[in-house]
DNA sequence: TTAGATGCAAACTATTTGCGCAATT
DNA sequence: AATTGCGCAAATAGTTTGCATCTAA
């Protein structure tokens, strides 16, 4: 995380995974893509320089990423899911029109977990606020 | 959303849609489940009264319910969309055990939403909050 | 050397859609 | 009477899995 492709071998294998070309292409491209890919976004991507590449592959790398605990994937919204590398404490916000999702800052959710109130029945283990919105791009269409 | 069932009709009426037998069963397992059944759960518990009603029915009556405000579709999380029928505002835990969603108290949002930094690019519509723990069932077992 | 990863295809889950018939307004 | 909804089955999207082969450690 502070090194670039060496460090997410020694992550991986830390991890108990192996470093293979394909993950290192699959993680190069989910850090250069600003907007949080898909799945599939991530495989047209990489199938550029790694075309023999599957798209069961691209699953597998994430779900080793997460494993790790370098990748977050994230499943609230419609469609498909999205993954993000970044690793600060960040809100999202998503586009209704695209879909797409982006990062925005905030205060941090702890402050706010202290305030709800679970009756005490629940074990409250963290959680993440999903906002909605519309982005640059989509508003310039409308 | 005061009276029961004849204010269903008169919602989904006013709405464009038709109210039948099937969706006010719909609606009577929607608001009898305390935890926001999926389509798949309100399926089967429907189809005890009415067994001839078919997923896609409850799929269609979950859609209209939305089309005309009385309903809302939780799609957050792993698995299967869930069903939320309380108007009132309201945060859900999430048990990361069995899945199941339930309503927890708290500090409104609009509160937190002002001090979210968007960087003036979006246009910040909404949103909410996603919590994650563990539900009294499951503590139980584990 | 060997456990784990790859690529392919098939399976699977959740949801949507097309169609002919039935029921609601 | 005219729509809209119904039930069924098939289609679709997203993701996972089984299997034979290959490769990183």
């Amino acid at each position: 995380m502070d090194g670039e492709a060496s460090t997410l071998r020694e992550t991986l294998l830390a991890a108990g995974h192996r470093c293979t070309p394909q993950r290192e292409a699959v993680w190069e491209v989910l850090n250069g893509m600003r907007t949080h890919p898909t799945a599939e976004e991530i495989f047209r991507a990489v199938r550029e320089r790694v075309p023999a590449i599957s798209l069961a592959t691209v699953y597998n790398a994430l779900e080793s990423f997460e494993s790790a605990g370098v990748c977050q994937k994230l499943t609230q919204g419609e469609g498909a899911a999205r993954y993000d590398a970044r690793t600060e404490a960040h809100h999202h916000l998503q586009c209704v029109d695209c879909g797409r999702l982006f990062d925005v800052g905030g205060p941090p959710l702890a402050d706010w977990l202290a305030a709800i109130d679970t009756g005490g029945e629940f074990e409250l283990l963290g959680g993440h606020l999903v906002l909605e919105g519309r982005c640059t791009a989509c508003r310039r269409d409308s």
